[in-house]
DNA sequence: CATGAATGAGACTTCATTCAT
DNA sequence: AATGAATGAAGTCTCATTCAT
């Protein structure tokens, strides 16, 4: 890599790490381009070099740190050689609450493009291959070599990740109805139940 | 009440009114306060004596129309004389299913809004008494009289309403992963497993 | 009128003069609505109060000072009592040079707008009464009560316009190939030609 | 001419065909100078090592195009060897109308350039030799060997050009007030009107 | 109470030009 | 000679808010 393209790739990660740092501290909407470039110390024109406005990297912030989120519980969870699907679906909520509990304002940030959805729709957008695997088929591929077996394994999960993904938010960023500490129990009862109630009971 | 009373609440209602239908259809962000007093029929200085900013009206109007849908699902509850804590809830997530997939645009009007958190948050911004009863206090209303009895019953409330929030949102809005019709009976399914997590076993 | 009423006319006046006192100093590309508030003592969204941006502001002055020559030609034409279509004619026409030649500065921000396009195009944007007179049928009226008779004399005012137009802002902006003075007669024999030219035989 | 040379010209000239093209469909002042380097294939840079700007680009397009439309009428006039001054005239001018009847794009472009002031402005700016011979003196030219003559050639060329000029443009491309087809014969009338008005009678 | 003209800060965006490679 | 990333001044336009009427 060039000196010229280093300098490039340093460029946008300044906008990038910059703009993050302003959008989960003062919000998007309050965030505007010249707070990022003039944080970032670049000219308000090399932000238009890279992203078409606030949105665009608004949106490719999320689905780095949604894939980055994803990535991370999973090599964790191969790390500790978590098996079996329950066991694995709880290791990764926990491991998303922990991460979370301690990036509040990354919380904030994803709130709501964690679920399944973000996944699908950046899908679409065509993500770079760094965030390919984390989409829908991981899940299928959790599952494969279980032995329990489960009923539209996808609603499953669209089941789960709202659940989690709406009251991780609740409890941890308004600490609401409870802290998130409290509610951590009964949202693995919670869980629990989801599966059961998906399970094919002769699988 | 006087003609000059009248007057004033006439005015009012046509900036709720017009608000509401601008917020639904152009959304939030892209409304201005001059879309809405234009539409009103109203002068710019109008809106300014009854409301502090585009988030007052908008948050005055989360609280009305989330307090109107409950009234409603009551209402409708007793009117067919629904009994039993079970049914009540599957009955409340039903009726609240069909009145938001009539009405997408309140759906995304509400969201993040219709949860637990709302009534929290609109407390603290002093509503008006009319929208006061709806609160975590109904659902205690309406274990009352019920044999089963549940652990931590506004934990079971907090984690259906999110739930039912964050998917029907999801299957309403964007269809996705699957239509409202598709994934009701799942959704369903799950709250059962829900509940029967939540509920003692020698209760 | 009222007092805000006259408020009002002096701020869009201030903006008609200002703009065309730069758009004929510095030229229309080169005069930001920037200068035209800053000079006009208002402020920048005063202006988008009564223009839709520079060429609208453009379009009203060109409709105005076009209108407000012909005007001015018209009536001191009839206080002169010229009679005749050639003679008005002919009047008309030095009237406009020597009123041209005295405001070089109009003669530029006119140019190419000055012939009968404006006036058509001007007419379908629907000016204001004021400018309503001038259009085809006020050359139709010159001819009204004319012995002599002129096959289509639309097209016969069209040709002169474009040729006084066009020959004056050389003539007078770039004294190129010689000076109004000089050419001034050859323009009006050439006219003569024209007129000639158009003229039934046995009219 | 070495390779060197020879890629260079390639680029150049690849600059001012995109520019051309670009200038005649979106227009001079929505073009800008990226547009015309990416379109033309070459770095933005490269630009400024042939031309000053886009203006300067512009400028050396209009006198390339007036003088490649003269030439051409020029050779076709003695190719079909159109004599006598009033003939060659009409010839001309039918020329010029049918060549910028198949190209309003380069009409609109050429507009208020074409005539007379074209030449001498372009001659300041330092023409290249190409274009240098099409100026006043070629109108000489043409008078030579005509048995008539006229009082102050000159002036009857920009009288004629000024004319054609201004009612080319507007009824090619505003076909107002009327087509070009229709208003042909009178244009021709009226060039010998003004032939005859600067005829020496006695000549 | 009601009005709506006026404000002006500041957001967004473009683009000619430079200069290190 | 050629490049193209970076610049940042300059421009357009919006809109919440005020205040004299």
């Amino acid at each position: 890599m060039g000196k010229l393209e280093l300098n490039k790739q340093k460029k946008q990660n300044a906008l990038y790490n910059t703009a993050f740092s302003l959008f989960t501290t003062k919000g998007i909407s309050k965030t505007t381009i010249s707070d990022i470039v003039e944080a970032a110390g670049v000219a308000k024109g090399t932000f238009y070099l890279y992203f078409k406005d606030k949105y665009d990297i608004r949106n490719k912030l999320i689905a780095h740190k949604a894939a980055e989120l994803l990535r991370e519980a999973h090599l964790q969870m191969r790390k500790k050689g978590i098996a079996g699907f329950v066991s694995q679906i709880h290791f990764l909520v926990d491991f998303m609450l922990d991460y979370l509990q301690e990036n509040p304002a990354l919380l904030s940030f994803l709130y709501k493009n964690l679920t399944w959805g973000i996944f699908r729709n950046l899908y679409e957008e065509k993500l770079t291959e760094d965030d390919y695997d984390f989409s829908l088929e991981y899940m299928g591929f959790l599952l494969q070599d279980d032995s329990v077996s489960y009923d539209k394994p996808e609603l499953l999960l669209f089941t789960i990740l709202e659940l989690v993904s709406g009251t991780c938010y609740s409890c941890i960023v308004h600490r609401q109805p409870v802290s998130m500490a409290e509610y951590r129990p009964y949202l693995h009862k919670s869980i629990d139940g989801i599966l059961e109630s998906f399970s094919c009971k002769d699988g």
